[in-house]
DNA sequence: CGGGAATCGGATAGGGCTTTCCGGTTTGCT
DNA sequence: AGCAAACCGGAAAGCCCTATCCGATTCCCG
């Protein structure tokens, strides 16, 4: 209908950003720069649920120029997080050249929630899942492999349950991302408590029996659900 | 200005329901009955944050109905989850009837992970402070009372971790929730695993150190703030 | 059974959120 | 310098939230 609206997607497939694509005006790339750099802070600061209005505000751009720019709250989300996600997944491979295995295997499950607690946005992306972004869920794919074989290796030398599942690591972040939201920053070192506690109990011996872990599925399908109250305002039920 | 603008605050003192103070209208009476009901069956399954609205619908009352029985959202919430609260409290007299310490200190981790499980709005009220409601609040403090009883005989048995405090469970209830929150009904069962994990985890002897858990006061602070975006809508910030 | 007061409940105020519209401004090229 | 295309950003639409207003209804008591 209107000839303007040929909104800006030709900087990619709508995944990560191919930066020079194609030269734009100058003060587009510049206010491009501006929304991404304000949108890392905000949401680093208030999680997924700040809103587009305080991104475009710390911006000091309109909320139409942000719009303009990623027509979609996911679509922002994708291009902030893109490099975290990328150092998410690069954490597994630097795990997996620590000698000690045991060593690897507690020190990235202690790197990924420290990830958590430095950026409130970054602990929410790790709960939600985006099948809209490829980028994105490839990267989590990848880190998901390498925590598999970290898995691997730390039950192999004996120090790991064996009882213990990837989707314990789910869990934990999702424990992680409550403690952080419950306590922001009134009590900012309190998550380390809670990992110590934790990989003090996946160190084998065993203590006892577990309940069984959630079905993969499962834990997919809570995970996609969560990512549905970000974009659009809260509807009063979900969670 | 308006002669009709006395509400109807005769109640009580702002704090909890004095049940059978006056006798009101039948029609109030039973009005009232069925907000409670629908409060409690909305809050249980949606959290603290279902509207006021959602609940006048699922009681079938006005808006306004629901407005003048509880005047503000927060005197809702402490009329539904006292009788929780206080069952809450009395879970640590039964722990301490335990003969076993441990037993009756695992057990009552157990049963409030349990009730925060069954009942998402109450997940959330064991996570948060509400310092306006005086009767939560002491039955709170009464049942911290109890679990601290609790911790000493623990410990005094030697099955306990010495460094175990009463932080700590705080802590795995504001975990607990997270992973509530984010598993919905999609992973009902979730819980229970990193429960049976941290309870492992506080089994005497020691693994290793710990970081040391989060202040008193922090902890506290971090509950009344998180209290405050529930009457009202997210602001989206919250300084 | 009738009247007055207590109670009800839809409409409304006022604010936040995401997303769209469109007149005004800036940029880059000639 | 001049001009068209690209870009900006405030205002507004549409939705949900808490909380209030006020005419219509129901209850209770004499």
């Amino acid at each position: 209908m209107n000839p303007r609206d040929q909104h800006a997607n030709r900087t990619g497939t709508g995944s990560t950003a191919d930066s020079a694509a194609q030269p734009k005006r100058s003060d587009a790339e510049r206010n491009r720069g501006r929304i991404i750099a304000a949108a890392r802070a905000v949401f680093g600061r208030d999680g997924l649920n700040a809103s587009m209005a305080s991104v475009a505000r710390e911006a000091e751009v309109g909320i139409a120029t942000l719009f303009r720019h990623f027509p979609t709250k996911e679509e922002l989300v994708v291009a902030v997080f893109s490099d975290r996600m990328e150092a998410y997944a690069q954490a597994t491979a630097e795990a997996l050249a620590d000698p000690d295995p045991w060593h690897g295997f507690t020190g990235y499950i202690q790197e990924v929630c420290a990830m958590q607690a430095a950026d409130r946005g970054f602990a929410d992306i790790l709960t939600m899942s985006f099948p809209g972004a490829q980028a994105l869920e490839a990267l989590r794919a990848q880190a998901y492999q390498g925590f598999l074989e970290l898995i691997g290796r730390a039950k192999d030398s004996g120090q790991l349950r064996e009882d213990f599942t990837s989707r314990d690591l789910v869990l934990l972040l999702m424990a992680n991302a409550g403690i952080l939201s419950a306590t922001g920053d009134a009590a900012p070192d309190a998550w380390r408590r809670l990992v110590a506690w934790m990989i003090q109990s996946f160190q084998a011996p065993a203590r006892g029996p577990l309940p069984d872990p959630p079905e993969d599925a499962a834990l997919y399908e809570a995970m996609r659900r969560a990512s549905h109250g970000v974009t659009s305002p809260e509807t009063g039920k979900r969670r």
